[in-house]
DNA sequence: CATGAATGAGGGTTCATTCAT
DNA sequence: GATGAATGAACCCTCATTCAT
């Protein structure tokens, strides 16, 4: 009764391990991996930093977690669109409202495809992220541009240069996505 | 003359500060910021670590020269072009090269984008390297789009996208070369 | 009858207890008191390593368990002699099998006797142990040689000389009980 | 003029390397490898634990310098003796005498035959050291007992097995002595 | 300019133990 | 009796930095 009391009505208890990944998450947002403490992240939850252990055996669980977390946040809604081209525009508009509206998110990404370099189980995450990503992008593109695989590469490059940038993210991929809905015209 | 001789008697400390920071540069390229140790990088010249403060007081001083080397590896010969479009493909064909060949270099361009954001003086040389690459695009843009701000805006953009992707750098760059030249036609 | 019940009853719990000791001792023969961990214990049984608190209090109340099952298994069985030198042959005979067939029996020993020095719970049974097993061979040694406490010091010492080492038991033991038996008759 | 007046009047800062060894070879008789704690041993010498570091890479290169500092102090002085009979009794003399005057040798030595189970540097250095002790024993046995070889395992095992007990430390090994120097008369 | 000893803060991790369920 | 979450003390080790030589 009281358990599950306290589940309907607290729900902090909900799950410490995602209380800790969403800790971490916004201390890799803001420091960096190379500014991670799992004593800092246990203090963040309000547990020991002992007990941090319990649910993650080691600091490469709590990190293949957080990689896991991040890529999650992307593409939880997939908006229906009646034509190609504003099927585009509203991939990137959601794309841009993502830059400007969690900027941390697209921190820690960056923060994770630089530590995909030598962490092969990021990498891998970071891969399953990304095939996933290309192919949504290529079947939006297909029928709009003549190489859907080639312009997905470019969109795909676009974002990743203006991740850290909410401020030019808006106009560059505007800027791009009438590039590519302009040229399957031509 | 004064350089030659500046290199003959006292040039041996400038050597060393040069070999430390390549030598940190290296590092930072294999092991990101996360993994810098002065220890190694004293190793890696073949100093003892106590001898490597005497050329950089502090971690700090390291890194900002580091972060100076960098930027100073852009833009040493600029080539000249008869008219804007074949300006701008050379541009490109420059830093696809450059990605391709010296891969580490792009590497810790990101590590230090990502530093930049704790790190002011990082983040003062970032931009200073930034908006001299700007105004170049800048340059070279006008005559060739009808908005050159925003297109230089989108190729900076592109080209940080593909910095850790030789691979595809080559293919998303051309595409993004014809689509602007193709532009100012239409 | 009763025994039998009691297994069948609430034997259970004593089983536990059993099954831990003998695991406890297993991992004690294999990396010492100092690898001596309770998790892995309750894990070799199979029950979580809070459970194991249940039948033992405290992780001494398992050494000192673990120290009276150790004594245990000495002096089992007493086998009759028609005279004293048989009996000692008999009686380093069965050393030396023990020394060869359960090694581990003797590692743990001689941790408890080095643990007795700051452990005087283990010191007592490991007393108690050595005191036993002391009258024992003056019983045997008396008749044979002319100082039967004297010599019976003589056979443990040697006994634990060898206990780490099986190849050099035989050679060992059996040259000391030929010079014990000799020298009654000279 | 300072530094060689400090060294010859406190001769403290002698050999660091050498202090640590000896307050961890005093841990080591007291607590037992399962009790040696860096921080302490750093402590007992004054210095910060970082700095043991600095001397020894690791706990385990500390380790090994226990073992070879240990096994150092037997048989600095090999006394000569006239004939083997007062050879084999001066070499017993000297082992109990060692027994009841340094306890805290035996103690550290079997440890050390412990830890050699399961750490083969020690291992190595207590095989170095016993098989020494063994080939002066056999020197010294030869001449005075029919089978050297096996009288000097015979001996190693009573000595090792009274290391930890000197109250019967001398009356054992005077009876070893005596057995063995009356079975060369027999 | 170079060295090696020393520092101290802090890192991840381990482990026996406790407690509510 | 059994579990899992939690604790806190302690562990070995790392690293940038300082200082005397």
């Amino acid at each position: 009764m009281a358990a599950s009391l306290n589940q309907v009505v607290g729900g902090e208890g909900d799950d410490r391990r995602a209380q800790l990944v969403a800790a971490a998450f916004r201390r890799v947002a803001e420091a960096g991996f190379e500014g991670l403490r799992l004593r800092q992240v246990a203090e963040d939850v309000g547990i020991d930093h002992s007990t941090l252990h319990h649910h993650f055996a080691t600091k490469q669980d709590l990190v293949e977690a957080v990689a896991a977390h991040t890529t999650r946040q992307f593409w939880g809604t997939s908006p229906q669109a009646p034509d190609p081209a504003s099927a585009l525009r509203a991939h990137l508009a959601t794309l841009r409202q993502m830059i400007v509206e969690q900027p941390g998110l697209f921190v820690v990404t960056v923060e994770l495809d630089l530590r995909a370099r030598r962490d092969p189980a990021v990498a891998a995450a970071m891969e399953r992220h990304e095939s996933g990503w290309r192919e949504r992008l290529v079947e939006i593109l297909t029928g709009l541009v003549p190489d859907p695989a080639a312009s997905a590469e470019l969109v795909i490059a676009a974002v990743k240069g203006v991740r850290l940038l909410p401020d030019v993210a808006g106009r560059v991929l505007h800027q791009l996505g009438e590039h590519l809905i302009g040229d399957g015209r031509g």
